[in-house]
DNA sequence: AGAAAGTCCTGATTGC
DNA sequence: TGCAATCAGGACTTTC
């Protein structure tokens, strides 16, 4: 499932590949995708665009048209890739974007829950789904006071906390389970019993697992490839994610599995004591 | 208003 | 073996 870390390798990894490449027409084959405008809309208003480039926004995908922005989420199987026209189609395939040049960008989606939003340019943020986006934990517009408050006001668990993205954006299920561990926090422990100095260790420790699994290219657990193809290798570093059963890196015990709230969650019974 | 549940999907896994 | 039920999960919408 890509998070932060896998949708940057994604950007940089895509950008070389469509960054001046102009869209001639768009085939929508699972409209659903399209979330705004209506799909016939959409087409009529991306086709003559041009890609001028293409940012991120915590597990968002801007792509800069000339006059507009697309805003894509890949939710868990979204993927990306360029291909020559004349190529045949891999399964799921749902959207393209033929180019003049004769390529194609093709959006593939097994559980086709990815989404596609498409704004004028500059109102992407004041709207869904960007406009309650919080800070990402490696931007360094971060503000440590906003994301304590927020914490300490909850009655959540960090667990939940944590994967919402209006506190704190770019974490998923993968990257969370890593920072707890890395904090040595119990993913059950309600955020109003956190002191400053748990969250102060929270934040720091999110910005050290993603900061290195962005070197690594992204974590690869069921499907994730980049543009180009290739995995990535960050899931040789996991600690706890995917590891029930196995021993503590740090303390020898065994990585316990259990559900919160519908997540599966992976954690130190020892290290991570509540 | 905040928090939990429901919703969208299909391939892989589990259970009888 | 074969089929059906269950699981996986991000973020929006709905419900409490």
């Amino acid at each position: 499932m890509p998070e932060l870390p896998e949708v940057e390798t994604i950007r940089q990894t895509l950008k070389e590949l469509v960054i001046g490449k102009k869209i001639e027409s768009v085939s929508i084959h699972w409209p659903k995708i399209i979330q705004q405008p209506e799909p016939d809309m959409f087409h009529q208003t991306v086709v003559g665009q041009t890609f001028r480039d293409i940012r991120r926004k915590g597990k968002f995908l801007l792509f800069d048209l000339d006059d507009f922005v697309l805003v894509s989420h890949l939710r868990m199987e979204g993927k990306y890739g360029v291909f020559p026209s004349a190529e045949e189609l891999m399964p799921h395939t749902h959207v393209i974007f033929h180019f003049t040049d004769d390529t194609d960008l093709r959006y593939r989606d097994v559980r086709k829950f990815g989404t596609m939003h498409l704004f004028k340019k500059g109102e992407e943020q004041n709207a869904k789904p960007l406009v309650q986006l919080a800070e990402e934990p490696i931007s360094g517009n971060f503000s440590i006071k906003t994301f304590t408050e927020k914490v300490q006001s909850s009655q959540r668990c960090i667990k939940n906390i944590l994967l919402d993205q209006t506190v704190i954006a770019g974490l998923g299920n993968i990257y969370v389970d890593e920072t707890l561990f890395l904090a040595k926090i119990h993913p059950l422990q309600q955020g109003v019993h956190l002191t400053d100095k748990d969250i102060l260790i929270i934040y720091q420790s999110a910005v050290e697992t993603l900061n290195k699994a962005i070197k690594q290219g992204g974590t690869t657990i069921r499907s994730y490839v980049n543009s180009q193809g290739q995995i990535g290798m960050f899931q040789q570093e996991l600690a706890v994610y995917s590891k029930e059963g196995e021993a503590c890196q740090v303390c020898g015990d065994m990585i316990t599995k259990i559900k919160v709230h519908g997540r599966g969650t992976h954690y130190c019974p020892s290290c991570q004591a509540i």
